[in-house]
DNA sequence: TGACAATAGTCGTTATAACAAGTATGTTTT
DNA sequence: AAAACATACTTGTTATAACGACTATTGTCA
């Protein structure tokens, strides 16, 4: 098994352990991710475009407003107009004017956005379950566990 | 304290402990990326591109390969050339064909990009420390060990 | 040696991200 | 009720990311 530093193959050692955790949380983030993207893909979804369908299939029949998706969103969208407007291009979401506050746009997953997404979930939890198969339900704990620790120095959450 | 799904205010449970640790491991890899970003920044440089910078002054003078780099950064990137292109203009580096084998191009820090990159070491080596400083050694290294074994069960790294 | 494959990087194109400025609606204050 | 402010989203612009096709150079082997 590799340790970071043989994998991106850095011949001086880290110059802290701060920094080591830090730079491992962000790799461990990317190879994780690329794996996932790869379901998304088959689905012709982005990482982003995928957890707002999740997040409207949360948000039942009603639909949620746009800031509200954003705040949702485990990384935010600077962008979250033209985010929708792909999705309902795709036919995978409706909008419409909030009529109390006309300010506002709810968003709602449409039949075919929920189809979409019913055909992810089974390869989602099983690539879940196969990569993280080898580490016991302690360990699964005691990781985020940590992480959440570990992001709680920062206090713009 | 909050936990991930009071941050990302989701009602229901997560679907399994192993999709938490997931979606644990981006959040924590996007806010603490963040508070690197605003340094970075301060520097007129993206992740990246800092990264880039940081192998090459590990390169020394003779320089690194294109496609060393690539392997070399925590996160690929597709386009290795058009970033070096931009480091390039902005005078951070320089490039050269490999005089040995004239498809490779060599990129080397300039004076310059040393000095950037010197300028940001003491910023960053602080926001380590004090983002961290809540954590004990042990915790540290634990998380570390964790971090390994979590993308381990990814053979394509 | 000459054809074919492999390697290293470049470039074209489209999509997305980031940032800032703009528009419409709603709320508060005096 | 009008002015000032706040909110919710939209749009313009520029930079960057993703994907594939393309060029140049080197290696392989019949």
């Amino acid at each position: 098994m590799l340790n970071l530093q043989d994998e991106i193959k850095q011949s001086k050692p880290f110059s802290s352990l701060e920094e080591e955790v830090y730079l491992n949380i962000q790799r461990t983030a990317y190879i994780l991710a690329a794996d996932s993207e790869r379901i998304f893909r088959s689905a012709n979804l982005t990482g982003v475009q995928y957890n707002v369908l999740r997040i409207l299939r949360g948000a039942g029949k009603n639909g949620l407003a746009c800031s509200e998706i954003s705040n949702r969103l485990i990384t935010k969208d600077s962008d979250i107009t033209r985010l929708l407007g792909r999705l309902e291009k795709m036919e995978l979401i409706n909008r419409c004017t909030n009529p109390v506050d006309r300010r506002g746009v709810d968003a709602s997953i449409t039949k075919k956005g929920l189809s979409v997404l019913t055909s992810l979930d089974e390869p989602i939890a099983k690539l879940n379950k196969d990569r993280f198969g080898h580490l016991t339900v302690e360990m699964l704990e005691q990781l985020n566990a940590l992480l959440v620790l570990a992001r709680s120095g920062d206090f713009n959450i």
